[in-house]
DNA sequence: CATATTACGTCAGCCTTGTTGACATTCCAA
DNA sequence: TTGGAATGTCAACAAGGCTGACGTAATATG
């Protein structure tokens, strides 16, 4: 009766079976998450990479190179690359620090505002369909395995963005 | 009260915020999900790629290509130029079908089998805690929320491993 | 039996996206 | 003024996707 964490507590949930199936599920499943912006991204000639970058640029507007990085966890020649791309096909601006000018800072413009918009409404109507299918208890529950399956690091850097939009 | 699936359902779980908290939680957490794996496989001198070789041919022993084919969603020719270094290593056997000769049935060999174990134990090792921190409830509703996030032909492969095990 | 189809392997070439290492520039801060 | 931080850039490389083409063996089908 009691499966709700006390002391009497059953810890069948733990088996490797269902750890198992867990991590298989979290395979087919980023599959099914990354599958409607790829396409999007393959008709305008981009990668996954592009959309990481416009989604948090999106996100946290006026954000510099460095604080991208440690959100994206890549080299910054990897970025680099992709920003140049963007900034280049006019999607993202990149403007000069005032009060440090080494650093850039980034936005998008109505153009990439234009592409980060198609990209998450697409990804938002396959989370949507899922949330509901699932109902409101099973997302609390994904979002607390999905929190503490991140690294520490991971983590400060997820709470870090949920902050922007409070 | 009735936050529940019911006609009076509360639908403040679908807004947009929290689709974008939702999508931003599977970014970070599968670079947890993976990270792991990343290392150990880094020491041995393999990829992802060769990790989920690796982990459907241990999960249906005498697997066909074709098979892995479908359920690993790549080209014939990326599993195959990973699939010939795990046999050339001597991790993987190929055995020539013998109703179907044009066939090859994927093995494990122990040194297969010992990576294997060496991958899974790590992801297993985060699951668990995850799931430990998480509780019962929330697993069961992680589970939905990512069954629900697969395309149905993912939903099939998906369902076809889990067939396996029972 | 002849032919089509399937399963698999392989060669060649291309792309994205990650990596290291090296080096230049700009500019803040001690 | 000088050290170090932030940024950009060049080169080279690797993993792992992709397409297209071709070959071989074996099965399925007419």
């Amino acid at each position: 009766m009691d499966n709700t964490r006390g002391s009497g507590e059953s810890l069948l949930f733990l088996t490797d079976a269902h750890l198992r199936r867990g991590i298989e599920a979290m395979f087919f499943a980023y599959r099914g998450f990354t599958a409607d912006p790829d396409r999007i991204l393959a008709d305008h000639g981009y990668g996954r990479a592009h959309h990481r970058a416009v989604h948090f640029i999106n996100r946290t507007p006026g954000t510099t190179v460095n604080n991208l990085l440690a959100i994206l966890g890549v080299t910054k020649q990897s970025l680099n690359r992709v920003l140049r791309t963007l900034i280049e096909d006019g999607l993202v601006e990149s403007r000069v620090g005032r009060r440090d000018k080494r650093e850039r800072h980034l936005f998008l413009t109505d153009k990439g505002a234009a592409l980060e918009s198609e990209l998450s409404e697409a990804q938002r109507a396959r989370m949507r369909a899922a949330f509901r299918d699932a109902g409101p208890q099973a997302v609390a529950g994904f979002r607390a395995v999905l929190e503490a399956m991140m690294d520490p690091e991971q983590k400060h850097q997820f709470d870090a963005v949920q902050e922007v939009s409070e």
